[in-house]
DNA sequence: AATGAATGAGATTTCATTCAT
DNA sequence: GATGAATGAAATCTCATTCAT
């Protein structure tokens, strides 16, 4: 089993992420991932020791930098507004980075979060609202929020949009992430209407 | 085979249906939806003939229903604005009324339309961008909506935003699918900043 | 389970019969013989008390027609020669005119007769093979037919090509039956040969 | 799924004809096979990806194997009257090398040719009847064989008497296929009559 | 005579995983 | 690092048969 950084491994891991994201955890089989390297299904086990923990480490890996780079952002202290834009074009950014991360998270996390193995999924979660709701209740707080927003519905509403995205965004295609970012933070902050609609 | 419209069917269907939503199409299993119905597994053969059809079943009949509401909308004939906040209602009424549903529908339909017995989900997605598409469109040109706007984009973020509540929303909750719907119209028709903001 | 000539039964066991020819007794579930008849598959046991007695009852009646007609050749008291043609034209008629329970007969009689109930099957494969060799042997004797003859394969090679014949005789087609056994027994009686062949 | 030609392969293929041909195709089922090789029924699909497949591939071998046989007797370029002696010969005698694989052909064909993946058989039927009628046609032209002759039947007949002996000749017994073949060409070709009879 | 619902046994197939080589 | 063969558990599905109504 060898651990560090084989590229190998780093390999593997990038092709089974890509099927997760593809065919949904439970349908991509070992074999179609051992198909995909080339090699028999038995042999990925020299590798990693199940299939979850592909997953797991799929997951870890890419978890670890988003909330990095979230950390990042909130250490530079901005205003809420500020912050807002900026978690929001990061994550967008991760969208086109890790696309398949992002899917396997957005897609598989509710499922393996039930396993033990995957409990932090559920710290993460709980790290990811208090941080998102924090932005909208401070930006509520200074007055740079309307004050009767529902501030639990619109971080569901915000979060919701901005990772779902990963089911559309191509990272190849012409529109970059940070173009998405602008306009769906411009529909957010001043809304689709005009001043006399 | 018994008829389409026996009560039994309906009842299996129903069961069948909020186990696909609870734990996606591919990880319940015929024996979970018979342990449900307190019947052995071989005995949902006497109802459907594969789990396929079940889904199938349960797909063609919620959006059967649910173009029939849009149809209604659009038959009415109002401006883009009320078109645009009734479908947004309607919708966030289907995941009131019919959860797992559109769980069913958000989770599975990328998969199973790659099955050809699916194929009428490619169309009721093209169905369903024309018509949204069509709103933010002709809002635009009528000058209700933003002349600004990449209405392309915004179609899929209300399409994501709207549907994917279908993972937090609560039909037994003190939150009504009416109040989220008016908030989310709140939040897209004017956004959450401030004037000042 | 009404027995008696009830007409009912007949049809469904002319009807299994059919479907017992086409697709082979294993593969013709209850249901396809329910299906033909226009009835659910657990009402033929109104008529019928198993899948396996309908082939019985199939096969009974077949069986007691054909040495029926057997019987009567032989008590004519015929020379061999003039015997064996009738057997051979009886038993192409019966292929003309009961073709699914020929090929019955033909195609499941050796997986049936391993169960008990469908052990008269193996009196008759003797009954059968006493009546032809017995033909034959006498020929031989008589003279009329060659000396050198290995009986018990000429039995065998008659046997099968006669009855093989229900694979492709066409009991509607232009070709009698009666002019299939002229043919064969013309061919059997002289050969293919011409005398300077 | 190993290559074809590893010789596990070979010997699951050839314990599978055998029970193929002894219980029916539908009739044996896959733990029969696995219990026959001292395996689990799950193992076979290492080799295998199906029941079906393994059929496939024991008639596809068989198939080639006979033609190429009736390819070089043609090839020889003799008369009717002897290519009809050799190709008869031959197929006593795949029936004495291959008794699995005859037996498999001749009870499951007509059922398997049903599906598209045993199309081939179609085409083999075809080119079968092409070649025998061929050789019977030639006879009668060169008036090696009888001007009366239907030759369709006679070749129906032929076909019929040969293969179907499958049922009953014991590659283990005293008779040989090579003596099988000597009576049944003396039969055919002469006839069981005397002059006298 | 038939329906509608179910049983229960067993079939084929899938697949993560193991392990000797 | 990989192969090739297998396990074992569980999945979907089939189907003869039963039985209350």
């Amino acid at each position: 089993m060898p651990k560090p950084g084989g590229s190998r491994r780093a390999e593997l891991l990038s092709l089974a992420a890509r099927l997760f994201a593809e065919r949904g955890f439970v349908s991509t089989t070992v074999r179609d991932i051992a198909d995909a390297a080339g090699i028999l299904s038995g042999s990925l086990y020299h590798h990693f020791d199940s299939k979850e923990s592909m997953a797991d480490e799929i997951l870890t890996g890419f978890l670890d930098e988003l909330f990095g780079t979230y950390a990042e952002i909130v250490a530079a202290g901005h205003g809420p507004r500020e912050t807002l834009e900026a978690v929001v074009t990061a994550s967008f950014d991760s969208i086109h980075r890790r696309p398949a991360e992002v899917a396997i998270y957005q897609n598989e996390a509710k499922h393996l979060m039930q396993l033990p193995r995957f409990a932090y999924l559920v710290d993460r979660n709980a790290e990811f609202r208090k941080l998102w709701n924090g932005i909208l209740t401070d930006g509520v707080g200074a007055g740079v929020f309307r004050q009767d927003l529902d501030v639990e519905l619109v971080y569901r509403f915000i979060r919701d949009t901005v990772w779902v995205a990963v089911r559309w965004y191509n990272p190849d295609g012409a529109l970059t992430s940070d173009a998405v970012a602008k306009q769906y933070l411009g529909i957010l902050l001043d809304g689709i209407g005009t001043k006399s609609g």
